[in-house]
DNA sequence: GCCAACATACCGACCGGTTGGTATTTATCT
DNA sequence: AGATAAATACCAACCGGTCGGTATGTTGGC
């Protein structure tokens, strides 16, 4: 129980997930986050050296929250690795509810927005994105062999997945509405399906 | 030949095409347009009433440019529709070339930072996305009533084309690579390919 | 002579960051 | 256990610079 100690970093680092996703990294003021979090500019720069430094704690935040959130979700409950890489891309697409900036994803709109002027929160974003992304590896792998899968890799079709997420977030936000974002998911879960239901022909062994 | 005469205007709008591809729209400054394009800030403020309309006419600029590169682009000279389509996705994939700032979409970058505090934006990236989307339709519906393919519609599967690629900018701009976008692009020709090439689970009629 | 197309100089608001302080917790010593 | 020193957490006020935007010219073609 401690009333001061430490609240005030993460106020700040909760206020920056949501207004970021909401304004934008550079549309972002120190002072939006300090009013939105209830803090003053003194506690601000006390935790963070900079806003760039702010940029990159948001970020590792971002990926420890999420990376809680998808260890905790049910779809890992599934025995066969394609039954969970299909309920993964379903909770994804369930999670697609509610307001824009609650849904979508922090560290590829700042990635998008700061890639050539702030590389350290661009690093930050990248090993983000990859980290989460590197959970799928296993079960493709496992349901690419199980198959016979080949023509490319397990990582590159695990990356693929965040993309179309990524892609669906800009088509929701640019149209302001997420029924495409929720058409796009379906798109991919029909492709992931039909890659390992079946022995396409740039594959030399039999499907399953 | 007019030495002056839109001069100003046009060289505004292909700055806002380079920088804000770079630095995004926030951390664009009026400024910096005027220094790139070589022009006052006079000369901005006469054919622009605000930064907020150039955005928008840096949208609409774009919209005309891509289409009359899309236009004169040679997968239309593909007999079949699938043929197109999937020239066209290969023609997209040959444009991932060079710094990341010269291939990224411009409306893609703009709608994620102002979707939610410059609608006049917002609206002008959708309709540029939308509207590009919409000229791979009438192929994806040929090529659907062709096979019998069936369980998505043709306007869901251009969009979906259109999140591919939007997702594949920001894994570049995140990783600092090409590589990832070029394998997502070779992932979506796979989905389109096997989705069109062979009767699904989800058919009623079989293919050709 | 008139109007569009610029140019120059400037403004008030705001931005990221600093300063000099105070309150609170924690480690150390007796 | 209690006193004390040292660190941590936080605050209010402020600063230099930059931002989008404006006011007031000047220029050149028709």
């Amino acid at each position: 129980m401690t009333p001061r100690a430490t609240n005030a970093r993460i106020r700040l680092l909760e206020s920056a997930r949501d207004v970021i996703r909401a304004k934008g990294f550079a549309a972002t003021t120190v002072d939006d986050l300090c009013r939105t979090a209830g803090v003053t500019k003194g506690a601000f720069f006390h935790h963070f050296k900079s806003k760039e430094e702010l940029g990159v704690a948001a970020a590792d935040f971002w990926s420890e929250t999420t990376a809680a959130l998808f260890a905790g979700a049910p779809y890992h409950r599934h025995d066969d690795p394609l039954d969970r890489l299909i309920a993964y891309l379903e909770f994804r697409k369930q999670l697609l509810a509610g307001e824009l900036a609650e849904f979508t994803c922090l560290v590829g709109t700042m990635a998008q927005e700061v890639y050539d002027s702030a590389p350290a929160i661009r690093d930050a974003c990248n090993a983000s994105i990859t980290d989460h992304a590197m959970t799928l590896v296993p079960d493709i792998r496992a349901a690419m062999d199980a198959r016979g899968v080949r023509g490319f890799t397990a990582e590159s079709l695990a990356l693929h997945t965040q993309a179309v997420l990524q892609g669906a977030f800009i088509l929701a936000k640019a149209g302001n509405s997420v029924t495409f974002a929720q058409d796009s998911v379906d798109h991919l879960i029909r492709y992931v399906t039909m890659v390992f239901s079946q022995a396409g022909e740039q594959n030399n062994e039999p499907g399953v």
